[in-house]
DNA sequence: TTCAATTAATTGAATGGTTATTCAATGCCG
DNA sequence: CGGCATTGAATAACCATTCAATTAATTGAA
């Protein structure tokens, strides 16, 4: 029971398996009679570690998006002097998860699609954007007041989001470093936009 | 033939009914006859004026996709002094069709992924792209070297992409008034970062 | 150690439900 | 009547789920 048992290697087999799938048939295509195939064990045994096919998205989900979780909090732990090499270390690793598998953009946006129509999915979704929002308002908090912060971390968020909606498309081709490069050049742009107002409550901005 | 016959009526009658379904069951719940339903027409006829289902999800998306790009179209036509001025007419286009129908941005999403496994569909998609960085382009070289133009438009298509994104998954919410004042404030941020840079080829741009 | 007994893990054919597709029959209109 | 448009029951394919049967692992007494 305490030993990483055969529940644990199994559960993992059929997740890999399922995201394979996803990869390779899409949402609609990944049936469970394939991912049996791909994961070399029966269907039955879906129901058996899973309760069902819906158990074992959610499941698979979770494992994607807390594994990007990882990737980004390892990068973001090495390098935080300052403000702006921070939000440059988050911008790295939320596309870090990206470069290694450009196919499992393809999986995260399909997932993204289903949680439209599933509470559960949907509520991871949200879980992780606000995630990502609080760690980049954290170091912008520290350039600029926190409406724009605020404003500047949505910006951002979009434009992650945007990217990473291009990299599913583009089939293998890797622009990531393109994406990354220009979402660099915005947070300066950001940063230099609002270098004169630091952490006071200043209001100097007079809109149209 | 050449008045506007039954053909006509019922393909258009048979992809609202579609858009209607996907927006409400998404892609996976849009069977054939659900769609006839909606459209109180029967399930046969599917076949006989699309050949097949896919035939109609194919003629749904190119009607939605030029659906967004008429609506572009007009606003873009409307107001055009300046640069400027083209460039925030070409955000307001890209979110007005979303204004009317915060679910279109689920369709949307929906024939997104979809594309992914469907090579017409995502020539569609590619060609709707292009048009879109071309006509962020012409604006912007006028405020900017090529090669800074180029990365704004890419910029600013991929924040478009981002917070329709964003617009999917927040069922019914209208942020879009957000998302429209969010991308206006990066293309002044945009054009005011290279501000100095004028019709020149100027390279006066020292990076890191 | 050996080997039955027991428990756990796994299989995959059978089931029931859903869906796209077909096409003979029907309705409609000149 | 004759051609066109439309219907919808019938068909065949597909799929998730179930569960009795099978295999593997573990135990413990001799």
């Amino acid at each position: 029971m305490a030993r990483p048992g055969v529940e644990t290697i199994r559960r993992q087999q059929l997740i890999d398996a399922t995201m394979k799938v996803i990869e390779a048939h899409g949402f609609q295509g990944a049936t469970i009679g394939r991912i049996a195939e791909a994961s070399e064990l029966s269907v039955g045994i879906v129901s058996h570690y899973f309760g069902n096919k819906q158990g074992l998205l959610e499941a698979s989900m979770r494992y994607l998006l807390s594994s990007l979780q990882r990737d980004a909090a390892k990068l973001m732990a090495e390098r935080s002097s300052t403000p702006r090499e921070r939000l440059l270390a988050i911008v790295d690793a939320n596309f870090s998860g990206a470069q290694t598998s450009a196919q499992s953009a393809k999986t995260w946006l399909a997932f993204w699609t289903q949680a439209m129509h599933s509470p559960d999915l949907m509520r991871l979704q949200r879980v992780n954007e606000r995630r990502l929002l609080s760690n980049l308002i954290v170091p912008l908090r520290q350039l600029m007041p926190v409406a724009q912060a605020r404003e500047t971390a949505e910006t951002i968020a979009a434009l992650i989001d945007g990217f990473w909606l291009r990299a599913a498309m583009s089939e293998g081709r890797i622009e990531l470093d393109r994406a990354v490069s220009l979402c660099k050049t915005y947070v300066d742009q950001a940063i230099a936009a609002n270098s004169g107002n630091h952490t006071s409550d200043s209001m100097g901005h007079t809109e149209d």
